[in-house]
RNA sequence: GGGCCAUUAGCUCAGUCGGUUAGAGCGCACCCCUGAUAAGGGUGAGGUGUGUGGUUCGACUCCACAAUGGCCCA
């Protein structure tokens, strides 16, 4: 006789092998048409409200991985919270201004800014930002994004814009803002400030010169000495002497007095052998040595220029090169800018924008700087103030546009003062206030925060919102009035921020309006914008006024650990300025994307990877799995042995998925379900194992640390349901008849395992995790959706601690067992525990263990035969000793039985010689149930 | 050069307050099953804990320095 028939075989309509990205894009579908999104947000109505505010992301290119990887780890969050009943609404938004959306858009379209108006321009890079949001939008739903895709925010909206308006009015109003000089990269044949991402590095052939600076007074440090002191200055720039106006020295090193030729020449001892090496002197002698420090009372005479020089103490000079003596000139680079801040030194800028000294170059007013320079050099040496001079090597920084290279040139700039109001101190002590994960993110917030300077909010760009800022064509100042900031937020709110180009400046200043300086009534707009770091720094503002489902301060923010720097900066000074506070209560940080070798990915490195790429190869679904399965505290690194790895996670938790619905198909909890007391005792420690894993998984989100929650729950999958309950469950589930107490019992246990996995699995690989769900009708009946579901804390107690510690000498028993029986299977002495005897003697907590339920034992090691003895004072023939028990022995040996045809277990007799005794039962009912 | 961080098996990660022989899973090897079958089960081999010093009776754990890598600055 055939017995398949008879069996409850697992039904295999959810496929073990499925095409995953095609079985996403099903997915998709289903969510985009069911508007799941939609209804999640209408069920959570009154619920505890969850707020992410998403960090935007620029608009200049499909997305990468760092920006997959993120989003991701936002998405995993706001399922999470959605799963567990709160209101987590997932807005999300991009920076659409901004140089590098300006920069693509010059490049793509190859447009001349000399004959690109500015509408034009901001025109095109309008363009450019809604095309790649439109790109990045779809690719962020592919990667299964769980957000409001129809309504996000862009920070080019109107209504965002007027937001930025009119915080910027507000801390004008509040004296934040003042109008200052700061170095800036600047490209004197394209006349025009630029920013870092345009600067490229090239070698470059350059000037030096060791130049002299004759000291004002005689020297005290050395009375005696007569002869003209001077101080030893090296430039790798002779021109942007120009600009000087001091020189510092290191005050915590040696300096020494050095005669050289008839004249004493002040340098730092520990490079004086360096120095006279590079300027072929031998002949010297040393007539005196001092600290740095006590330089610092004197002054020298400019050595072209008619003005005087203070020595100043620079902790920042090096003793790697030159002379120890360094010249500061505050309007031709930072470092030195921020040493004239320091010591309230004037800044001059002596170069126009066209590259043609200023009158503070004296004798080499008119001249392009470039050729000034050998013009001082010639005039230096005629004059006796030139000690060596000569040309090196270095890389230095050139415009990506016209490849010359470019200067560095103090201009105007709008700044946030950090120290007015006593911002930047509340500010760190609203760091104290804020949860920062990983907890080093407070320190490292807090040191920039201490050491930051001003911030500098104005571009000399175009692609970004106008700082309305008028200026007054008398007396040349710039001028910040409220009335004018808040007209032209009236009208940005319309219109949009281009207004500011596109109309005169009539419709921005009020009736009669005249200079506050000067009075004049001839007034004309500036053509400057914000940073964009300004404008996303402002999102929770922003988005909390265009929004009814956020509002401030929202509970995280989530972000790559760069933006301590960046975003999480720019969000928490204005915030703290406005209303005193953080606009976030958490901050959560991620590290980088790595390759195998733990470099970053670049694409010109050649080692990137395209999110992409493996999400249309592979399915999105492994993607996440991958990475939520990394610690993200520090980098993860993305490789094809590492997604290969996730792919083999991956098919564990579908093929135990898969293995619970082919047996529960028959099961509807709504008729077949089994109360706890009536559950056979495996499937009572199912669900007590299920639970604790769902209890430590809810422990583990709360603190973000998926990682940890992943390998719980493949740990679960491997062990407690594949290695383990799956084995010793399949006797009941396919042998017994299909109603049968037994088999409901587990089929019960299973429903509730699958059910909590599902969702537990859902922030991971959601596109799954709704397969799963929608592949089994009880579920949908529940919820349309797994999203729709509810995942909450377990309070059953299914064991009390007797049971407990009996399920954990089972356990042991059949490990020890197990490793036996392999030995005794590889020296041939048994064929396997499927066909063994097994007796255990044993005594004590061990033997009331096997008491409890010897058949329940026999099932859990799968051999046909179990006999328990109590072990008396001698070591039983031929026993194996337990490792971990005492008075516990093991003797494995063949069991010669009889073959049941139906359920393939071994039995001493079989009836007529085919099937065994609980088989045939089976087998006659269903034949009675047929007929 | 400075601030912050990371480094445990081929891969992804555990490891309590400093305390026996450093644990899992995957992968790998060998074997079994062929009624979860491009599945499943069993057993096993893999570690100078990045390195060098130090503190301690005892260090993967604490300290210092270094290497490599990351982010942000200079």
């Amino acid at each position: 006789m055939e017995y398949k028939n008879t069996l409850n075989l697992p039904q295999a309509s959810f496929p073990m092998r499925v095409n995953l990205p095609e079985m996403e894009g099903k997915i998709l579908d289903f969510w985009q048409k069911e508007q799941i999104y939609k209804k999640v947000r209408s069920a959570s109505n009154g619920k505890t409200k969850f707020t992410l505010l998403d960090g935007p992301p620029y608009t200049n290119g499909p997305i990468h991985m760092g920006q997959t990887f993120n989003k991701i780890l936002k998405d995993i969050i706001v399922r999470y919270k959605t799963l567990r009943g709160f209101s987590a609404p997932f807005i999300p938004g991009w920076d659409a201004h901004g140089l590098p959306t300006e920069i693509l858009t010059i490049k793509s379209h190859k447009l001349d800014r000399k004959n690109t108006t500015s509408t034009q321009l901001r025109q095109k890079c309008a363009e450019t930002a809604f095309h790649y949001a439109e790109i990045q939008k779809e690719q962020f739903k592919r990667i299964g994004v769980f957000a409001d895709w129809e309504n996000p925010y862009m920070t080019l909206d109107p209504g965002y814009e007027s937001e930025v308006i009119r915080i910027f009015g507000k801390l004008a109003d509040e004296n934040y803002i003042y109008r200052g000089l700061k170095p800036v990269y600047w490209c004197t044949d394209c006349e025009t400030a630029l920013a870092e991402a345009e600067i490229e590095y090239r070698n470059k052939k350059s000037a030096f010169a060791f130049v002299k600076f004759q000291l004002k007074n005689s020297l005290k440090l050395a009375s005696d000495f007569m002869k003209p002191v001077s101080l030893l200055v090296w430039t790798s720039a002779p021109w942007t002497l120009s600009g000087s106006a001091a020189v510092a020295v290191n005050p915590d090193e040696i300096y020494c007095l050095a005669e050289i030729n008839g004249e004493g020449l002040i340098m730092a001892d520990p490079l004086l052998d360096y120095v006279m090496e590079q300027c072929s002197i031998e002949d010297y002698n040393i007539v005196s040595s001092f600290k740095g420090s006590e330089l610092a009372s004197y002054t020298v005479t400019h050595p072209f220029a008619d003005r005087e020089l203070q020595i100043i103490a620079g902790e920042y000079v090096r003793m790697d090169q030159g002379t120890g003596c360094v010249q500061i000139a505050p309007g031709l680079g930072r470092e030195d800018y921020e040493a004239a801040v320091k010591y309230n030194l004037p800044v001059k800028v002596p170069v126009n924008e066209y590259g043609i000294l200023f009158d503070d170059a004296c004798l080499f007013k008119g001249m392009h700087y470039s050729s000034a320079e050998g013009a001082m050099l010639e005039y230096l040496k005629k004059n006796g103030k030139l000690l060596k001079s000569g040309d090196f090597e270095n890389s230095h920084a050139h415009c990506w546009r016209c490849r010359k290279p470019v200067i560095s040139r103090a201009a105007s700039q709008w700044f946030i003062a950090v120290d007015i109001n006593n911002l930047r101190a509340q500010a760190m002590e609203q760091v104290e206030v804020v949860k920062w994960q990983p907890y080093w993110g407070a320190d490292r917030i807090s040191n920039m925060l201490r050491e930051r300077p001003d911030w500098c909010i104005s571009r000399q760009r175009v692609w970004g919102i106008p700082i309305p800022a008028v200026k007054c064509m008398d007396c040349g100042r710039e001028i910040l009035d409220s009335h004018i900031i808040e007209q032209f937020r009236k009208i940005t709110a319309v219109e949009g921020s281009g207004v500011w180009f596109d109309s005169d400046v009539k419709r921005f200043i009020p009736d009669g309006f005249t200079c506050p300086y000067c009075d004049s009534t001839d007034i004309e707009k500036t053509y400057e914008i914000f940073d964009v770091w300004f404008e996303s720094g402002l999102a929770a503002e922003a988005v909390s006024k265009i929004r009814s489902d956020i509002s401030i301060p929202v509970d995280l923010c989530v972000e790559g650990s760069d933006q301590h720097r960046g975003w999480f900066q720019s969000s928490l000074l204005p915030s703290v300025a406005l209303r005193g506070k953080a606009p976030f209560r958490e901050v959560l940080t991620h590290g980088w994307v790595l390759d195998e070798e733990g470099k970053s990915m670049h694409k010109s490195l050649g080692n990137y990877i395209d999110p992409i790429e493996v999400v249309s190869e592979r399915g999105a679904d492994i993607l996440r799995l991958l990475i939520a399965s990394s610690d993200y505290a520090s980098d993860i690194s993305v490789t094809e042995e590492s997604l290969e790895q996730s792919q083999e996670a991956y098919r564990k938790f579908r093929n135990t998925a898969r293995f619970i619905l082919g047996n529960i198909e028959d099961f509807d909890p709504e008729s077949d379900y089994i109360e706890t007391g009536k559950m056979a005792p495996q499937d009572r420690w199912l669900l007590y194992r299920k639970d604790r894993i769902v209890k430590d998984c809810l422990e583990h989100f709360e603190n973000y640390q998926f990682h940890k929650v992943v390998r719980i729950l493949h740990n679960f999958c491997v062990q407690d349901l594949s290695r383990f309950y799956f084995v010793i469950s399949k006797s009941i589930l396919y042998y017994h008849s299909k109603d049968s107490v037994e088999r409901r019992s587990s089929q019960t246990a299973l429903y509730e395992t699958l059910k909590s996995l599902t969702c537990i699995l859902a922030p991971f690989i959601s596109f799954t995790a709704e397969e799963i769900w929608q592949s089994y009708r009880p579920f949908t009946r529940e919820a349309q959706s797994v999203m729709l579901s509810f995942v909450s804390v377990p309070e059953t107690v299914w064991m009390d601690e007797t049971e407990e510690s009996r399920w954990e000498i089972f356990l042991e028993l059949r490990r020890q067992i197990f490793e036996e029986a392999e030995k005794l299977r590889k020296s041939g002495k048994i064929s396997g525990i499927s066909e063994a005897r097994v007796s255990i003697h044993t005594a004590g907590n061990v033997l009331s263990a096997l008491g409890w339920n010897i058949e329940l034992f026999r099932r859990i090691i799968g051999a046909p035969v179990v006999e328990i003895h109590e072990w008396k004072e001698r070591e039983p023939k031929n026993a194996l000793p337990s490792a971990s028990y005492p008075r516990t022995f093991f003797i494995i040996d063949n069991f010669k039985g009889e073959k049941c045809k139906r359920c393939r277990s071994l039995f001493p007799d079989l009836l007529e010689g085919e099937i065994c005794l609980s088989c045939n039962e089976v087998v006659n009912r269903i034949s009675a149930e047929d007929s």
